[in-house]
DNA sequence: ATGGCAATGTTTCATTGA
């Protein structure tokens, strides 16, 4: 079972781009972000002519999560949101997909550290650990993927110094994202060795992919019982070589199940 | 220290992103 995440920066402008990179790459599970789509928008007739059906939950502008799947292997129990945390912006759907539970995420941005969002990031984060320790209890076979908007270490930061303190790469966020992971999750990417200077972000400015200045943002974290079934992860970057991509890469994380 | 790039909305620029 493969399974990845994907902020497309608009599916409305990037859906020639999902459905050729489905085509190439037949994920049983792609855990979209930024949508940026109302659901009377979402283009599901298009994806169902790709082979896939879909999850999902937007708004105008900002924010929009989808879970996507083979028509042949439909997400069911869908929810949306973090229980018992209002929040306006649709930045969390959850299915199960194949005896795994999915759960795609949004992390906010936060602007900066000195920002009305960043209090809002990190109480974010809080609602979502406080979930994702219930829903560990009710599904073993649990991955919570998505921009998280964090970089967890040094080595994910093509200059550390130059981003210390700075929102994505603060110390409160890196924290946020480690307490998460003390719940009884684990980063695919890193359970495998990678190419030095893996990012899954560039800033379309500055020339940022091409001199490959960018953050590792994306992650998959998988439950304990997923981590040793899981055989692969890699980051797509080939995908933000193309014509009008976006500035994510997809990430794919291969499982082994029985 | 600054700006640069992209997408969206109601535009002819402002906001947001990361």
């Amino acid at each position: 079972m493969r399974i990845a995440t994907w902020n497309v920066n608009s599916l409305k402008i990037r859906l020639p781009h999902v459905l050729d990179w489905l085509q190439r790459h037949p994920v049983e599970v792609l855990a979209v972000q930024e949508t940026k789509l109302t659901d009377d928008k979402f283009p599901s007739a298009a994806l169902a002519e790709g082979g896939y059906g879909a999850a999902f939950i937007g708004q105008k502008t900002y924010n929009g999560v989808a879970i996507l799947t083979p028509l042949a292997m439909p997400a069911s129990d869908v929810t949306i949101d973090i229980p018992g945390f209002a929040d306006e912006q649709k930045r969390v759907i959850a299915a199960t997909v194949n005896g795994v539970r999915v759960v795609c995420v949004y992390v906010p941005n936060g602007q900066s550290v000195e920002s009305e969002k960043y209090v809002y990031k990190l109480a974010w984060f809080q609602a979502l650990r406080d979930w994702l320790a219930e829903e560990a209890k009710a599904h073993p076979r649990l991955v919570v993927l998505g921009d998280w908007n964090v970089a967890p270490e040094d080595r994910d930061v093509h200059d550390p110094k130059a981003w210390e303190g700075q929102v994505l790469f603060s110390e409160p966020e890196k924290a946020a994202l480690k307490a998460i992971e003390a719940i009884g999750f684990h980063d695919a990417f890193r359970l495998f060795e990678q190419p030095p200077k893996s990012f899954s972000w560039w800033d379309y400015r500055m020339l940022g992919f091409r001199r490959n200045a960018g953050l590792r943002i994306d992650h998959i974290l998988l439950s304990d019982a997923l981590k040793p079934l899981c055989t692969a992860c890699v980051i797509d970057r080939d995908e933000r070589k193309k014509e009008q991509p976006s500035d994510h890469a997809p990430v794919i994380a291969t499982l082994t199940l029985d």
